[in-house]
DNA sequence: AATTGTGTTCCGCATAGTGGAATTTGTGTT
DNA sequence: AACACAAATTCCACTATGCGGAACACAATT
C-alpha cells in the first residue's frame, strides 16, 4: 500500500541498479555501483551480467558501465507506436504553424515530466537531446500544467516527495508557492513557465489528463524572452489550451467512441 | 547455442515478453501475448504486472499493451553518454559537409544493425524514426561493412542464423551471395548497398571494429539514386575509409593511450 | 440463462536468486 | 621486479522468490 516504492522482487532490483547507472553524472565502475546500492557483491555481480547479458548495459574499455543498445532499440519503437503521441503530433505542429515557435509534449511520470515529442523551428538542437529527457516538473511550464490535472490527494502526495531545487531566482522552492501557482492554474487554464528552469526561457503550457486523470500530461510553447514577450505568451493562452482540448477530445474519440 | 540464447533467467523471461510486444506489428492483448510467449496464465500475468510497475509497459484503453516511457527516459541517457557515438559524431559530421547527404552510424547486434546516429541535409523525417531503429544487417550497407569486420569464426556463425528476406529484386538472398560479397568488401575496403533494401535508395559504408573485434559498427553514405549515381558513390569510398580510419584512431587513444 | 473467451487471484512447491567468503585478476608503490 | 592492496570474479549451501496449475470473476456472444 503506502507509496507502492515496494521494488517488484527482481526485476525491481534490477531496474534499480539500471537506474543508478543511468542517473549517475560520472562513469561507474563495479565498486562504485557496489557503493550506491545496497547489494552484496555476489548479488550485484550477477545482477550486472544478467543485465549485460540482456544488452541493457555493456562495459566500456575502462570496465566502467554504459547503457546498452537495447534500449535504443525499445525506446525507438516506443515512440513510434505511442499511441498518445501519435493522437497529438498534428496538433503539436498545427500549434507551431501558427506560432512558429517551439512546441513540447510531455508525460508526467512522478515528480518530473518525460519529453514525448517537440516540434521546432529550425531545429538546430538535436531532437535527442529533448525526446525521452526528463525535466523537474516543479519548474517547468508541461510539469506545472499537468500536475495541476491531478487530483487533489495525488497532488498533494506528489508535492510532498518533490526535491526543490533552485535553477534561476525566479524558480519556485517551496510548497506553498508551488501550490498556490498551481491553483492559479487550475483558474486561468493555462500554467507558464517564467524563466524557472532556464534563464531567457519561458514558455505558456497546457494541461492534458484522461478522464480518471489517471494519465496527466501537458503541451507548451516555449520561446527566448528576446524574440516572444510576456503579453505575446498570455496572447498565446487560449489557443494552447484549445489544442489541449482538440488531443483529449481525439483520445476520447479513439478510445471509446461507445454509445 | 545457436541462437535460442538461454535467456537470464527471470530478467530474460521478462525480457523475452517486453520484446513479443515491441516486435508485434499489431496491437497485444493479453491472451495474444499468452498464445506467443510459452508461459502458464499465472506467470505471464505477473511478469506482465512487473513490467507495468517498473514503467517498462503500460496498458492502453482497450487493455493491450504498449511499450513504456521509461524506456525513452533510459534511451535518452544512453544516446547522449554512449562513448562510441560521441567519439564518432564529429567525423559524421565532417563526412557530411563533404557529400552534403545522409550519414549514418550503426553498430551490428547479433544479425542486425542498431542505428545510433545520423547527420542529415534539410531533414524532414524525424530522427527517432532512424536512431535506434534495428534493420538487418544483411541488406544494408553498414550491417554488411560490420559483418566483414568479424572474425571467420563468427561471421559463419552469424550468416547461418539469419533470416533473408528479399526486399527488392537486388537484395541479396543466399548465404553464398551473401558470403562472397563479404570477401569482395574484406578486399576493397568498402561495402554497397545497392537499391538491396530499399528500392531508389543506395550507400558506400565502411567497417569500423574495436581491436578485438567484439565490438563491430559501420558508418555509410546514403542516397537516392536520382540525385547520386554509383559512379559518385565509388568515389566517396575512399572518404568514407578515412573517416572509419579516424574514429578507430579516436578510440584506441581515449581508452588505451597507454605507454 | 448458458456459453465461451477474456483477465485476475490463490497457494503449495521447486527453482532461481542470495550473499558470505575464497579466488583470481589488476593497479599502483617501494 | 617483487610487493602490497584493491578491485573484479567465482563458488556453493541456503532460502526467499518466482512458478504454474487450477479456481475465480467478469464480460461479451449465442
Amino acid at each position: 500500500m503506502g507509496r507502492g516504492e515496494s521494488g517488484t522482487g527482481t526485476l525491481g532490483k534490477a531496474m534499480e541498479v539500471l537506474e543508478t547507472i543511468a542517473l549517475s553524472s560520472t562513469p561507474l565502475r563495479f565498486t562504485d555501483v557496489l557503493h550506491r546500492v545496497d547489494q552484496p557483491r555476489g548479488t550485484l555481480h550477477r545482477q550486472i551480467s544478467n543485465l549485460i547479458e540482456e544488452g541493457l548495459l555493456s562495459t566500456r574499455a575502462d570496465n566502467s558501465y554504459e547503457l546498452g543498445l537495447t534500449l535504443l532499440k525499445f525506446a525507438s519503437r516506443a515512440w513510434s507506436s505511442n499511441q498518445f503521441r501519435t493522437i497529438a503530433e498534428p496538433h503539436l505542429k498545427h500549434l507551431h504553424d501558427i506560432t512558429g515557435e517551439t512546441v513540447h509534449l510531455g508525460v508526467l511520470n512522478g515528480v518530473d515530466v518525460i519529453y514525448l515529442d517537440k516540434v521546432e523551428s529550425r531545429q538546430a538542437v538535436r531532437m535527442y537531446s529533448q525526446i525521452g529527457n526528463s525535466a523537474p516538473a516543479f519548474c517547468t511550464g508541461v510539469g506545472k500544467a499537468a500536475m495541476a490535472a491531478l487530483p487533489d490527494a495525488e497532488l498533494q502526495s506528489r508535492i510532498s516527495s518533490i526535491a526543490f531545487k533552485r535553477y534561476t531566482d525566479t524558480t519556485l522552492v517551496t510548497t506553498t508557492a508551488l501550490s498556490t501557482e498551481i491553483q492559479d492554474i487550475r483558474q486561468s487554464g493555462n500554467a507558464f513557465d517564467r524563466e524557472e528552469h532556464e534563464k531567457d526561457i519561458h514558455c505558456v503550457a497546457a494541461p492534458i489528463h484522461s478522464d480518471d486523470r489517471n494519465f496527466v500530461a501537458g503541451i507548451s510553447v516555449t520561446a527566448p524572452i528576446y524574440r516572444v514577450n510576456m503579453d505575446q505568451l498570455i496572447e498565446w493562452g487560449p489557443l494552447v489550451r484549445e489544442s489541449a482540448a482538440a488531443i483529449m477530445d481525439d483520445m476520447a474519440n479513439r478510445l471509446g467512441p461507445k454509445a
